[in-house]
DNA sequence: CATCTTTCTTGAATCAGTCAAGATCTCGCG
DNA sequence: CGCGAGATCTTGACTGATTCAAGAAAGATG
């Protein structure tokens, strides 16, 4: 049915990390793909766009699974519901719209891995330093209330 | 009952910014002062061992309003509930443990305000920066599974 | 093609956090 | 020091994202 599609390599992708290539996963990683920072409730629409009868428990599943295997990062800004995307690997940050909730990417001033090192880390050994800005946005910004 | 004890002076914190001396409100801010980086739950039960009948919702409806009067800050890591810290103003950040959730305080390597000049904001007017840093706390790493 | 696992479907359950209405308490003023 | 207005608290029910569980279905390997 979905013999040839010229999309990015998501089989190959899934394969890459030893884990089985299903439709549910297909889709929700094109999903993501689609909609960089969406939630999950669109997620989940959006798969279904691709799969009419995906569960959202696969949904769920997929995105915890395909996050565990480093396809896909979530992001969770403090009174936000999960966000997904693939943008994996490049150490990349996030702007959130403090009044309408609106996420993008930002790289880091510094250009390469920034706080990376704590001047205390108090024992812990860090693998990753996630940093989210909060502010406006330009739409925000423009008309206050 | 409770007439005169020489804690923080809480009561003085409120009255600077403008909000009514409450009893909820200043158990809530014993509390999370006592217990940095508790979640809601243990919060609620360290307010009502100073006031026994807090309701929930006095402490949720507190923890909110000093909030936003900078008196409290709250952090919510990725898989983690609310957690609540006195510390403001000053510009720290934090080290979370992927294994068994404990947070630590750390100030960043640059001492100052490290990353709040984005490269690109996307138009966005940044006001704050927050950092947090994932990893393995002294515990976990030195017993893996 | 057959078998073994992993993954998906279905349906119910959990739990933090929120909403709403009325009672109570703080604060400012006379 | 007592009163009144308005903020704040109590009670109790509810929402909604995420998770759990058991059986059915589909992918991988030989």
């Amino acid at each position: 049915m979905l013999g040839d599609m010229p999309r990015p390599d998501f089989q190959k992708q899934l394969r890459d990390v030893a884990l089985r290539v299903t439709r549910p996963r297909l889709a929700v990683l094109e999903a993501v793909h689609a909609h960089p920072h969406a939630d999950t409730e669109s997620i989940i629409a959006a798969a279904r766009a691709l799969l009419p009868e995906v569960s959202h428990q696969a949904v769920y599943d997929s995105l915890h699974t395909l996050t565990g295997a480093g396809l896909v990062r979530s992001i969770k800004p403090a009174g936000s519901v999960a966000r997904y995307e693939t943008r994996t690997g490049d150490n990349h940050h996030h702007v959130v719209c403090r009044s309408c909730g609106e996420i993008a990417d930002v790289d880091c001033a510094v250009g390469h891995v920034p706080c990376l090192t704590a001047s205390d880390s108090h024992g812990f050994v860090i693998d990753e330093a996630e940093v989210i800005y909060w502010g406006l946005c330009p739409d925000c910004t423009s008309r206050p209330q």
